[in-house]
RNA sequence: GCCGGGAUGGCGGAAUUGGUAGACGCGCACGACUCAAAAUCGUGUAUCGCAAGAUGUGAGAGUUCGAGUCUCUCUCCCGGCACCA
């Protein structure tokens, strides 16, 4: 086969390489620019595809080539080894993961060197080796130690038969992937990092990171920042309360009795409630029993009364509901209980004046409605436990714990919110609160729970709310478009706008993480609350009407010139029998859309419309159907009245009774064309903003996005939008940032994986291990499945589990879960810059030689996941100033899929797989990596088929490349001189530009004419083989060593090509005649206009015979172009 | 629905960034070599037309001497997100 043995060449210099260490990098190399090319490092699962080719062999054209054009170039490569599919192996074949993987590495390593990469291997990575993980688990501490990472109660995927946590890619269309079985939500503790304390800064340094837009635009929306208010809406359950009676604590002057309570009183009163404030006997030194007794004897207590107890009062409070004090509710703030205290231990200060325990059962018996906890946690000694004694009591609390002050905190308007209960949304459209016409909570909603004891319908709710649970994904994607919900009977809230009373209601197209998992629901400008309350019959209230910039029929408005007012209708109408519209194209202006005219006095908005249509069109019997939403407003500058004008448009929808014609008016009728469209035809055909806004709102669509006008707003009527949403948020609420983005949860409760290096001890809690015990080895356990309580296999290792306090020494246990492999995979690349380093995760010195990396190639799955998370990660460490830039990749580039030959994704089941392994055997590791970057270009997003005709295509090429070498000769050949010189040029800038694939096609144009020439000298030959050297690594040193050389083609320096050499002698001009081509003429390079101009007209002169030239466009190298008139 | 990307011969793709559309490769056709086939080499290959010529970069409009490239509208395809208030 053309004395090209590719077996034979690919073997030897991979061993040669191999032998001589040529892709070892050194941190510094004398005279060279540093350049770090990371590609992401694979997962072991056992066998290389075609991707890993792509992903590996086609940057590695890059790296050789950068190293020839004098950059160190780091190229690394290492395995992202821990996950699932080893766990699941273990587990099918019993076997340890950690073989398994192993043993994959070891294949994978074979096959990647078989590739002819140049990978560095001295720096290989691989994350399940206990010299890895330490650092991984090192730094997760330092995060930790930070206050990065917190544990919170959050739902998995639970399989109630295998009884185990899985993943989201285990379940499948939800259900149990082994098993089967009905996956459900449970709550469990989970580790969480803080990456949304960095969502601002992870969307703003995006900005000037050489990124692709697309890459970009992805993240930003990942993160999902969101700009609006938070308002509070007062619940109505009070309606039942006329009456508070207010306990105030042990003599805090400062507080109960100081500033707050008169505040409290006052507010409480401005909302019409009868307040008592009693001035309780022994306040210093209280005993509550006492004091008990004072309240019941002065005080009226009844079921349409709530009490308020602070601190001390609290407890007073608590011992009259025991005595049988049936009041309606009763809200607690900063009341010292602890959970010890609930056990019946007694605390010292406050608490040590309770003389016995409480009766919880009566409590909770005679309080009528509910109680409300407010706690805060930093009352003079952390003694109030807020979150047990809530759940003790199965009440609600406001508030666990306050960053400010006791005091300060209780002047803000907290309390009172507990005390008078509210439910806050989150909202960026605060300008249509008047608008607000109910509130919708998420199933998970706490209030919805705290509520329980207001609402008539319970037992509907509950259903509801289980229903809701049971959801899975699938269900809930498929009811997408149909709204559910109930409403919560017996319970108001209250529009702190309108000061009018609105339902409540549980429904799951509200979700409980996003915002507050609350909303206030608007329905006149919302499509979702517009299907729901459609469906239960709630009121829909506009509040904003569209105002436009009118650009066409007219010129945009006129600044500075005032606008003048007029009343007009726009009209659309319906066919008398088809389902057609009429379509009117106004000529001067060509405004396309419908009727439209001005009121005249006297005359109702409907007279008008149909005299409009009547005048413009000619159609007699126009029956009125209806208006179509609130009036739209248009600014522009009138060309018939040469002024501003603000228009007022009624929109009514028309339908003809019959086709009687007449009435046109004449003048009219010239100045507009009228035809008959479909519905579909008319969308296109309107070209006027307020006239497809009429449109729309025939067809169902009413909610503009555009500017508006607020309107039915009291004070705020006539605002914009912008204006409107400003105003109102301040009024009614507060500013609030809301992002999609959520924490990061990172514990799997999985096996094969990097163990959290966390004790939890009685006494202490959560405690870091010691830096001198890292790193946490995974434990050996008999068998890979899952313990069965929800916690990981790691906990069946009872002796590795058991450990010391490594802060008061007592017995603890080891944290069980697992890290997520993203964890893993945030922090790699660090290492490839010191891989070896026992004291330090890398070298400040050496990461400042490769940090940033240069560039990033890699697949378009990692954009939100891993290239988030590792950018979080590198800030964070940023941020502890263990790295010393804030962003880790320099350059990203997302390449694009290889295909199966048929076009589809490879894959068993399509049964289209290509295995290069096979391909490699058969045509060369050569033909196989020059292929796939001959394909299409590498740095776009895209897919391509393997197309077995073209890699044979590519063999071909490297054959004749072969064959060529009889060719050489001493003497230059002078007819390639340009075309190398050219071709050198060309070849550098494709593949900086990473598009190898024109690189590719000019190295076949060289070879083309080398072939017609026959010869060619030898220098000319060995620069051709250097351009060849990055993309045939193999056949290119062959052929160089044939030529005798010592030293590898990969390490000889990049070829220079001669801008003078660039030029060719003469070029074809293209010859047009008013921009059609007409001709080519060949003149020599650099002839000037004049000549050229002479040169064209005479291979044209036929054509422009009889005929005049207008004017005539020379572009010198070009082409001349003759603009004759016709 | 929202965000992003795209649409060029039979196929993968080029096009100096507004200046000869279809480079290069595949496929196909014909020819050479061969008893023959494969391989190889040569010639041709956007469409219609015998030709002169006309048409042609998803569709329609626009800007321009000139548009695959810029602007607007629309259609379709791919990717991501998806009841995000």
């Amino acid at each position: 086969m053309g004395g090209y043995d590719h077996k034979k060449i690919e073997k030897k210099w991979q061993k040669q390489w191999q032998k001589d260490a040529l892709y070892k990098t050194l941190d510094t190399a004398k005279g060279k620019d540093n350049f770090h090319l990371l590609v992401e490092f694979p997962y072991p699962s056992g066998n290389l595809h075609v991707g890993h080719w792509y992903a590996f062999a086609v940057p590695d054209i890059l790296a050789r080539a950068l190293r020839m054009q004098g950059k160190n170039v780091l190229y690394p490569i290492g395995f992202d080894a821990f996950g699932l599919p080893a766990e699941n192996a273990a587990i099918k074949n019993k076997l340890n993961p950690l073989t398994w993987t192993l043993s994959n590495i070891e294949y994978m390593k074979k096959q990647i060197r078989s590739m002819g990469t140049s990978f560095d291997w001295s720096r290989e990575v691989v994350t399940c080796d206990p010299a890895y993980y330490k650092w991984t688990q090192w730094l997760f501490l330092q995060f930790f130690k930070a206050g990065l990472v917190y544990r919170k109660e959050t739902a998995v995927n639970w399989c109630p038969k295998d009884k185990t946590v899985l993943a989201n890619e285990q379940v499948v269309d939800g259900k149990c992937e082994r098993c089967e079985a009905e996956v459900v939500q449970k709550q469990m503790l989970q580790w969480n990092i803080k990456i949304t304390d960095y969502a601002d800064r992870l969307i703003s340094d995006l900005e000037p990171l050489d990124w692709p837009k697309e890459i970009k635009e992805s993240q930003k929306n990942w993160i999902g920042r969101s700009e609006g208010a938070e308002i509070d809406f007062p619940l109505n359950i009070d309606t039942n309360v006329k009456r508070f009676v207010m306990i105030h604590g042990k003599g805090e002057q400062a507080s109960s009795r100081g500033v707050f309570w008169p505040w409290l009183k006052a507010e409480l009163e401005k909302r019409g409630y009868i307040v008592e404030a009693p001035d309780l006997p022994n306040a210093a030194e209280p005993d509550d029993e006492e004091q008990a007794d004072y309240v019941l004897k002065h005080c009226t207590l009844n079921e349409q009364t709530a009490i308020i107890g602070h601190s001390f009062g609290g407890i007073v409070a608590l011992r009259l509901l025991e005595r049988g004090a049936k009041v309606q509710r009763v809200t607690l703030v900063a009341t010292p209980f602890s959970g010890k205290f609930l056990d019946g231990e007694k605390r010292p200060t406050v608490v040590a004046a309770t003389r016995k325990g409480f009766n919880f059962e009566k409590i909770k018996k005679n309080c009528h409605g509910f109680v409300t906890l407010y706690d805060t946690n930093d009352y003079v000694v952390p003694i109030s436990d807020g979150e047990a004694f809530a759940k003790h009591l199965g009440c609600l609390l406001i508030q666990k714990k306050s960053q400010k002050s006791h005091f300060t905190d209780l002047k803000e308007p907290n309390v009172l919110r507990a005390s008078v209960p509210t439910i806050t949304v989150f909202t960026t459209r605060a300008d249509t609160l008047f608008g607000g016409t109910y509130l919708v909570l998420a199933p998970e909603h706490e209030k919805v729970s705290s509520l329980k004891h207001q609402v008539s319908n319970k037992d509907e709710v509950e259903k509801y709310i289980d229903a809701a649970k049971k959801k899975t994904e699938l269900e809930r994607l498929a009811e997408q478009k149909e709204k559910t919900g109930v409403e919560l009977k017996g319970v108001k809230a209250i529009n702190p706008a309108t000061g009018k009373e609105i339902p409540v209601y549980v429904a799951d197209y509200v979700l409980g993480h996003y915002g507050t998992g609350a909303i206030m629901a608007v329905p006149a400008h919302d499509e979702r609350d517009y299907e729901f309350a459609k469906k239960y019959g709630i009121v829909i209230k506009e509040t904003l009407e569209p105002l436009i910039l009118v650009t066409k029929g007219g010129d945009a408005a006129k600044k500075g010139q005032p606008f003048i007012d007029r009343n007009s209708i726009l009209t659309v109408v319906k066919h008398w029998s088809e389902d057609k519209y009429l379509a009117v194209r106004y000529l001067p202006t060509d405004v396309r859309g419908c009727v439209s005219g001005g009121i005249e006095q006297n005359e109702d908005v409907v007279g008008a419309g149909k005299r409009e249509i009547r005048e413009e069109t000619g159609y007699m019997h126009a029956k009125f159907v209806r208006k179509l939403g609130g009036t739209i407003h248009s600014k522009y500058f009138s060309d018939n009245y040469q002024k501003n004008l603000l228009v007022h448009f009624t929109p009514l929808l028309f339908q003809l009774e019959d086709d009687a014609l007449g009435g046109i008016d004449p003048h009219e009728a010239s100045r507009h064309t009228v035809t008959w469209m479909t519905a579909k035809e008319m969308g296109a055909f309107i070209n006027r903003e307020d006239m497809r806004i009429a449109w729309q709102r025939a067809n169902g669509n009413f909610f503009y996005d555009g500017d508006g006008i607020v309107i039915n707003s009291g004070t705020f009527d006539g605002m914009t939008v912008h204006e409107a949403e400003n105003a109102m948020g301040q009024t009614f609420g507060r500013k609030k940032v809301t992002y999609k983005l959520r924490d990061w949860i990172v514990s799997r409760q999985r096996y094969w994986g990097v163990p959290i290096p966390i004790i939890h001890c009685p006494k202490c809690g959560t405690v870091a291990v010691a830096d001198k015990d890292l790193p946490v080895e995974l434990p050996e356990v008999k068998d890979y499945l899952p313990e069965g309580s929800g916690k990981s296999p790691l906990a069946k290792a009872k002796k590795w589990v058991a450990v010391k306090c490594p802060q008061c020494k007592g017995r603890a246990e080891r944290e069980t879960d697992t890290l997520d492999t993203f964890v893993d995979s945030s922090w790699y690349f660090l290492r490839y810059t010191d891989p070896k380093n026992k004291k330090k995760f890398a070298d400040a010195k050496k990461m400042g030689k490769w940090m940033p990396v240069d560039l990033y190639s890699g697949g378009a799955e990692h954009t939100t996941m891993h290239l988030l998370y590792s950018r979080f990660w590198h800030k964070a460490l940023f941020d502890l100033g263990l790295v010393k830039d804030a962003e880790p990749y320099k350059r990203r580039m997302n390449r694009s899929i290889i295909l199966g030959p048929d076009g589809q994704k490879m894959s068993k089941s399509h049964g289209n797989v290509v295995d290069p392994d096979e391909v490699v055997e058969r045509l060369g590791a050569d033909t196989v990596r020059m292929y796939l970057a001959f394909v299409g270009p590498y740095n776009e997003v895209s897919s391509f088929p393997w197309n077995p005709d073209g890699v044979v295509g590519v063999r071909r090429f490297l054959e004749r490349v072969c064959r060529a070498q009889d060719m050489v000769g001493k003497a230059e050949n002078t007819a390639l001189v340009n075309l190398l010189h050219k071709t050198i040029k060309k070849v550098g800038e494709d593949i900086n530009a990473m598009k190898f694939n024109t690189a590719i096609s000019s190295l076949m144009i060289f070879l083309n004419a080398l072939e017609k020439e026959k010869k060619i000298g030898k220098s000319q030959w060995e620069r051709f083989l250097k351009l060849l050297a990055p993309f045939a690594p193999h056949m290119a040193e062959e052929l160089w060593g044939l030529g005798e050389h010592k030293r590898s083609v990969h390490k000889e320096p990049w070829p220079i090509y001669d801008e003078a050499l660039l030029k060719d002698e003469s070029v074809t001009i293209a010859v047009q005649i008013n921009g059609k081509m007409r001709g080519t003429v060949e003149v020599a390079a650099g002839t000037d206009k004049t000549a050229l101009e002479t040169a064209a007209r005479e291979a044209v002169v036929a054509r422009l015979e009889g005929k005049k030239i207008s004017r005539t466009i020379v572009v010198p190298g070009r082409l001349v172009n003759f603009v004759v008139e016709e």
